[in-house]
Formats: C-alpha cells, sequence, structure tokens
DNA sequence: ACCTCCGGAGTGAACGCTCACTCCGGAGGT
DNA sequence: ACCTCCGGAGTGAGCGTTCACTCCGGAGGT
C-alpha cells in the first residue's frame, strides 16, 4: 500500500462511504476517520463537502469514460455497440462503489444545479447511436428512445446485480446486449 | 377539497416534500406545516419518521399495483404487454412524484431493510412474462434478464422525462414499448 | 555541522445550527 | 367535570464548519 496524498486518500475513503451510507449517512467526521486524517484537513482540500462530491463526481466521470473507450474504428457498428456495453456493465460490476456513487449523485439536487451533461460513459455510446441512425442501421427515432432502449436493460441488470444480489455470468450479459441491439435495430 | 383526516393529509404532504427535496432536506417541521397540523400529529399517527416512510411506500405500492392492472385475458401475450407497459409510464408520467418517492425509497436502505420484494406493479407483468416463456412466445432466458429488457427502457424514458424535462409524446411511447417487445420475443 | 527561525500543512475541540422527537397545557365534544 | 385529541415550544443529539494551535522540514546564518 503505497503513501497517497491525503486528496486521494479523502476521496477514497469517501467513495466508500458514500456508496455504502449516502451523503447524508457520511458525516465529515466518518470521512476524516477513514481516510485517517483530521477533520480539519478535509477543509484544506475542499470547501465545503458538497464541492468534495461533485469533485468526487468528476473524477469519476473521467475515469469511467476513458475505461469504456473503445478504440477499434473498423468493426462493425453492432460489433462496437456489442464489446462497448459489455465492457460498460463488467466496469460496474467490478466497481460497485462507483456505479452507487454515479446513481445517487445523478439523481439527486447536485446534477441539477450543475453541470446537467449526461455521465462520460454515455457520450460515446450516444456518438455511436447516432452514426448508427444515420447509417439506418438502428431505428429512426429519437435519440433519447435509443437511449432509453441501450441503457435502460443494462443498467436495470447491473442494478439487479448489485442492490439485489442478482448472481450475473457472462451468458446473462450477453443475452441482454444481444436482445437491445435486437431492439435497437432497424 | 374535502376534509381529509389527517393521516391521509400527512401521507400527501410527505410525498411532495419527499418527491421534492428527498427525505433528509424534508424536516418533520415543514411536513407538520404543509399538511396543517402540529409536529406532534404526526407522532399520533406514525412511531417516527421512518415508519412514516414506509407506510406511505406500502399505501403507494398498492395504489398503483391497482391501477396498472389489466384484466384482459382474451388478447395476445404482445397485446396484453404492450397495454400494460404502456399504462405504466403513462401512470407515472402523470404522477411524477409518486415515481419520484418509489424511486427514492427503492434504492435506500429501508427497502433493504425491510420488504425486500420488488414494487407491486413489476408482480403483474412478470407473471405475464413467464407466462410467455412457458409458451415460447419470448426468448427463454433467466426472468432477470426478461425484466431487464422489458422494464430498463422504459424506466430509462420515464426517468428522462421526469428528472431531465424530456418531451415525450404518445409516439415514442409507443416506440419504446413495441422495441422492448422485440426485444423479448424469440 | 550545528542551531535558529519560519511557513504552512495538519489537527480536533468547540460552535452554531438543524433536526427528529417529546410533553404538557388547552380546545372541544359529551 | 371528564376524556380525547391536538399543537408547537422545548430538548438534546448530531451535523458541517471553523480556527487557534501543533508540528515538521528545510532555508539561512554562523
Amino acid at each position: 500500500m503505497a503513501k497517497k496524498d491525503k486528496r486521494t486518500e479523502i476521496l477514497d475513503a469517501a467513495l466508500v462511504l458514500f456508496a455504502e451510507n449516502g451523503f447524508h449517512g457520511s458525516p465529515t467526521s466518518q470521512l476524516a476517520q477513514r481516510a485517517g486524517v483530521g477533520v480539519g484537513t478535509i477543509y484544506r482540500y475542499f470547501s465545503d463537502k458538497d464541492e468534495l462530491i461533485r469533485e468526487l463526481y468528476r473524477d469519476l466521470k473521467q475515469k469511467i469514460g476513458a475505461r469504456i473507450d473503445e478504440s477499434t474504428p473498423d468493426l462493425s457498428m453492432q460489433e462496437r455497440y456489442v464489446r462497448m456495453m459489455t465492457k460498460f456493465i463488467n466496469y460496474f460490476v467490478q466497481h460497485r462503489n462507483e456505479f452507487r456513487f454515479m446513481e445517487q449523485y445523478y439523481f439527486s439536487p447536485y446534477s441539477a444545479e450543475f453541470d446537467c451533461s449526461a455521465p462520460e460513459e454515455n457520450a460515446r455510446i450516444q456518438q455511436l447511436l447516432l452514426a448508427a441512425r444515420e447509417q439506418g442501421v438502428v431505428q429512426d427515432v429519437s435519440i433519447s428512445v435509443l437511449q432509453s432502449l441501450a441503457f435502460g436493460p443494462v443498467i436495470a441488470l447491473v442494478k439487479e446485480n448489485i442492490y439485489r444480489d442478482l448472481d450475473l455470468d457472462d451468458e446473462m450479459i450477453r443475452q441482454t446486449v444481444e436482445a437491445t441491439w435486437t431492439a435497437l435495430e432497424n
């Protein structure tokens, strides 16, 4: 366990506690304890608790976006879609805390007040869907409908896995992703 | 505005405030004020705030279940599915507060601790999906996958409408529901 | 090589405030 | 007079935030 700087230490502790107990269930005193710092130290790095939460969101958004990205433009639309969505699921199944946190943030006053943009991880797939619609590969319907058809089932499945202990194997993931493509297709 | 009993008055106020400001953002003093009762009165009807929240959940779950239910067993599986899902969407688009509250409840410590059962409104459609799988009308995959494919996009769409002000018309709803059926089909 | 000084990161007891919850005096019916 | 129901000031626990202080590493004088 290499010695990390305190800022990182605090953000790491915050992710775990927020995911487990929510923003309101995680007092600064607990954050400090878990991060192995004094309470006051938190306020040296973040102007207040809200700022810490927003900062954590921004960091994760970027990190996740980079991990989902797929740089294989030679493959077919379907192939690229399937790969990215599968990556998406696997990432969050292996990083439950990040999913819990992002969900919590996304549907809270924070995101409404500030950067309303959709999570970074969606951006790539949204681009793909737009291009696919242009080419007539997927249905000519509103992007919101396409996004719902693509992400809805995938997020639902991840949620069942994370919040309801659903046993999730590769076969189920494959079936779900394939089926969402069928739903999108023209 | 007919005079309702205080219990109902409190629950009605709670629904609105919880939906708008969340559980933590709705102090009992505000609940009381909005319900037109004293703070103490709340505790005559509910042992504590948590109990109130759980009670509200139970009431809504039942109410919504009854409204979504479809008693037309003569129609085809697909037809019944489409009708129920469309009802589902329309209900929540017209009862945003109920959706906001249910979402909040479902993914909070409350539901994890107590009745873990899925929301009532799912039960009917789950039955339908099971029957349809039995008949070979839909894919022979795990019920969790079927549920994700069915509800995922529908909930995603409603969320976009409620939290992100997505303009939602009948055509978009139809397209989405139709596409989810395609995803389910064998 | 030693000592002195200093800047600023780090700390946590203390503060002010908000909250869920209590409790008792009074209103209103019988 | 009695009983039931209600209200809202009061209470203490717990929260986010502050600030006077500690501590340590390195710069600079000798």
